[in-house]
RNA sequence: GCUGAUGUAGCUCAGUAGGUAGAGCGCAUCCUUGGUAAGGAUGAGGUCGCCGGUUCGACUCCGGCCAUCAGCUCCA
């Protein structure tokens, strides 16, 4: 594949900027073919993305539907057709700014005033169509061979909500059709892994108009994997010395006064109610109790670390655009923990919350993460609070445990909190954005206050330093993560339903029913499929919608010889055993949490 | 919150010259009593998201609201 630059000279590219490339000139054509249907287009920023490609543009007062797309596209493919050449020329700032304003291109020479002063300004051309762009591109409009317009949104200039809202038309572009074909395939396959979806299909958790948005509601097959994991983390934190408390979900407004909460975090809270002429707000986070909880006592410098924690409920009032299944709610369960170490602890305390994160992701087999530390951009003297002594021992303390432990991360510049530095571990769902699943925050200021003290060795007074962290980060939120790697299948100690008695006609119920009580007496979770149907679509339907990981077929055989058969859900292979045997295999997976 | 789309049975969806609704699956009953991925028949089930307007008449047209979905923004 060919290509030219921006200085005009053609070469063959690089086969990793092939895609990229594509995309790129893609957006440009896609521009093309809007300017034709719409001459008052103005255009923004038009960038290759992941897939494809998206523009963003001004149409003034005419409004885009979707059904306006077929049109596009098929201008495109026309200039496809007409297979224009790719031409490059760079002017002069002045005649750049002048070009652009000829043809209207306001956004453009509002993107030229961003530019460094003796930065070149390129343009790229096909046919009558004129961009600025840095490029490279496609030599021949005929080159671009497989792409599909997806979508049609909004956006802001600038990506900034103050500025006017573009409309941005996106689509997918690949070398090949065949290569397109296959991103359709991968696209359906997502939309089928969508927890929202098996949600619903498996009976795990409902929403309501009624109940109100961004408010789901778990059923009890959910409630059942909430339960296990819950006692998951519960049991490892125990183990590493963490304390759990339970704290109310209101709290005075005072108390987020004083945590600051109140003047920074407002708008992401519902809004306080008086009660007895006193103001309260839901909480949304917990770490104003959990430093009530610390205040409650004295503390010398031996009772450090102090690890408290709690499977909290929080309420935030997120945008309603923001809201997802139980990814994203507004209310929601965080696996919370506040760990009160002096700032010598730092380190070995940082140290003990990443192995017990990647401990959690060995254990749930969570393979596909990302880790980023979020540093403080030191010459921002305004948005962090100022510390350099403690912020360079935190920083250094997570980048030096991360090295040590061998895993990989990158380092984000500014985009630390106010108050600390942290460990973000990102994850991707099935469909939609990156989120984080894991976090572990260092906080040099709420501890000071709510005037926070520890002995010294020296009999001094101290403020500890606090590490805000969550494993599993909410419970709702890792469950969703759960259910779209899984699929809904899930490990036997997940498993909501963990055995499915299947009797093969009504002969064989009484000895099925029996069958069931003594599972459901041996505290497994069972259930019994008692429907008149044949065996083979109970089995269909207990693999495909219930997804449970074994089956007892259960007919006159079974009754004479005094066993069952065991279908196992992995591997379909039927084995005939006793059920006390049956009973010794299921409580082996479920202990090893295989 | 913003832009766009969508909202019909428990689920997935059909249904436009405006005349008060359909299918498949699921559910119930009956027949069948079956052996490892869909046996058959019958039946119940709907304030067509909600509120208003136009009309003799609205699932259908208009307005407002609510919710969902995609993207954007935000995220102590």
């Amino acid at each position: 594949m060919k290509i030219i630059y921006n200085d005009g000279h053609v070469a063959e590219c690089p086969e990793e900027m092939e895609l990229e490339v594509l995309r790129h000139s893609a957006a440009h054509i896609m521009a093309q073919a809007i300017r034709r249907l719409y001459p008052q287009a103005r255009f923004a920023f038009g960038p290759a993305t992941e897939k494809g490609f998206h523009y963003d543009f001004d149409l003034g007062e005419t409004k885009l539907s979707e059904e306006d797309l077929p049109a596009i596209e098929q201008e495109m493919q026309k200039i496809v057709k007409e297979n224009l050449p790719f031409k490059a020329f760079i002017l002069s700032r002045e005649d750049s700014v002048k070009l652009m304003e000829e043809r209207g291109e306001r956004y453009k020479v509002e993107h030229i005033a961003d530019l460094a002063d003796d930065a070149p300004i390129s343009f790229f051309q096909q046919g009558e169509y004129i961009d600025m762009c840095r490029g490279p591109h496609l030599t021949y409009t005929k080159a671009l061979k497989a792409f599909k317009l997806v979508g049609l949104s909004g956006a802001y200039w600038r990506n900034d909500a103050s500025n006017t809202m573009l409309t941005r038309v996106s689509g997918v572009a690949f070398r090949t059709q065949d290569e397109l074909k296959e991103y359709e395939r991968e696209m359906e396959e997502a939309r089928a892994r969508d927890h929202r979806r098996i949600g619903k299909e498996m009976g795990l958790f409902m929403t309501d108009d009624l109940i109100g948005k961004g408010l789901p509601m778990f059923l009890p097959k959910g409630y059942t994997i909430w339960q296990e994991l819950e006692n998951y983390i519960r049991e490892k934190e125990r183990l590493l010395g963490y304390q759990h408390v339970m704290s109310p979900c209101v709290g005075t407004v005072q108390l987020y006064r004083t945590s600051g909460h109140w003047d920074h975090y407002k708008e992401n809270m519902f809004p306080a109610m008086e009660v007895d002429g006193e103001g309260f707000v839901l909480r949304p986070m917990n770490c104003p109790h959990h430093m009530m909880i610390y205040a409650n006592s004295p503390h010398s410098y031996r009772d450090l670390p102090l690890r408290i924690a709690e499977i909290a409920h929080d309420f935030r009032y997120e945008p309603s655009g923001t809201l997802k299944g139980i990814e994203r709610g507004r209310h929601f369960c965080q696996n919370d923990a506040h760990l009160f170490v002096t700032p010598e602890q730092i380190k070995d305390e940082i140290g003990r919350v990443v192995a017990l994160i990647f401990e959690a992701y060995r254990d749930f087999n969570i393979t596909d993460y990302r880790c980023v530390l979020s540093l403080r951009d030191p010459s921002d003297k305004k948005k962090y609070h100022q510390d350099d002594e403690m912020w360079n021992k935190a920083e250094s303390a997570l980048r030096e445990v991360l090295t040590e432990l061998g895993i990989h991360f990158t380092e984000e510049i500014g985009e630390a909190a106010f108050y600390g530095p942290k460990l973000d571990v990102n994850v991707k769902p099935a469909v939609g954005a990156e989120y984080t699943l894991s976090t572990c925050q260092l906080d040099f200021c709420l501890p000071a206050k709510f005037d926070l003290k520890y002995i010294d060795r020296d009999s001094s007074e101290k403020t500890p330093v606090v590490l805000h962290r969550a494993i599993l980060g909410s419970i709702d939120r890792f469950m969703a993560y759960l259910i779209e790697e899984t699929k809904g299948i899930f490990p036997t100690w997940l498993s909501p339903v963990q055995v499915k008695v299947l009797p093969v006609s009504d002969k064989s119920m009484d000895y099925a029913r029996q069958v069931y009580e003594s599972l459901r007496d041996a505290r497994f979770r069972v259930e019994l499929d008692s429907r008149n149907e044949k065996i083979g679509y109970k089995i269909r339907y207990a693999r495909q919608v219930d997804r449970v990981p074994y089956m007892l077929i259960i007919g006159e055989k079974e009754i004479q010889e005094g066993n069952v058969s065991v279908r196992d859900r992995d591997t379909d292979a039927t084995t005939a055993m006793s059920l006390d045997e049956f009973k010794g295999l299921l409580a082996k997976r479920i202990s090893e949490r295989s």
